[in-house]
DNA sequence: GCCAACGTTGGC
DNA sequence: GCCAACGTTGGC
């Protein structure tokens, strides 16, 4: 099974890339939209690499790279009366919502912003970049995250 | 802080 | 099943 490629958002003032650089892993806890679970649940897989991007910050975009080290799991703060993330619906035996672990890998000497994204042709079809878009966890093309990964070392 | 775009909820 | 109202996301 080749890797797969992801870009996952974060607001670096609820968790960034130097947190994950000091964690070394996390859970990809509280997201609550059904498209980014699915791809978290059904389709992310042990060593596909990741695109930890910055967003609602200045400047937003991409801030380094993680890898996925653990495949699906249900996520626990569903069942947690007292999270923010509680889920009422949700059964031990039928939890709604899953996440998967991921491990720091690198964090870009610079940030590439969102507007340079814009400016690079090879990019043009990012899922990131389309108008209106807004998932948190979506597939990047092999070719989209090599683009990126040299935009970094620039 | 504003607001466009989107997703979810709930009345009918 | 429709759709208006509402809440959230996220760039600027």
């Amino acid at each position: 099974m080749p890797k797969k490629h992801w870009l996952m958002k974060s607001e670096p003032s609820t968790y960034s890339i130097a947190d994950l650089k000091r964690d070394q892993q996390t859970e990809w806890d509280g997201v609550r939209n059904y498209q980014a679970r699915n791809f978290m649940r059904d389709d992310m897989k042990v060593g596909d690499l990741v695109l930890f991007y910055h967003s609602v910050t200045d400047p937003v975009g991409v801030a380094g790279v993680a890898e996925v080290v653990q495949a699906s799991h249900p996520d626990v703060t569903q069942f947690d009366h007292k999270s923010k993330y509680f889920e009422p619906r949700a059964t031990q035996e039928k939890p709604v919502w899953y996440l998967v672990d991921i491990a720091f890998v690198e964090q870009f000497p610079r940030i590439v912003p969102l507007a340079e994204l814009r400016s690079v042709p090879a990019l043009a079809q990012m899922e990131l970049l389309r108008k209106g878009s807004r998932l948190s966890v979506q597939p990047v093309t092999a070719a989209e995250f090599q683009a990126v990964l040299k935009l970094a070392r620039r």
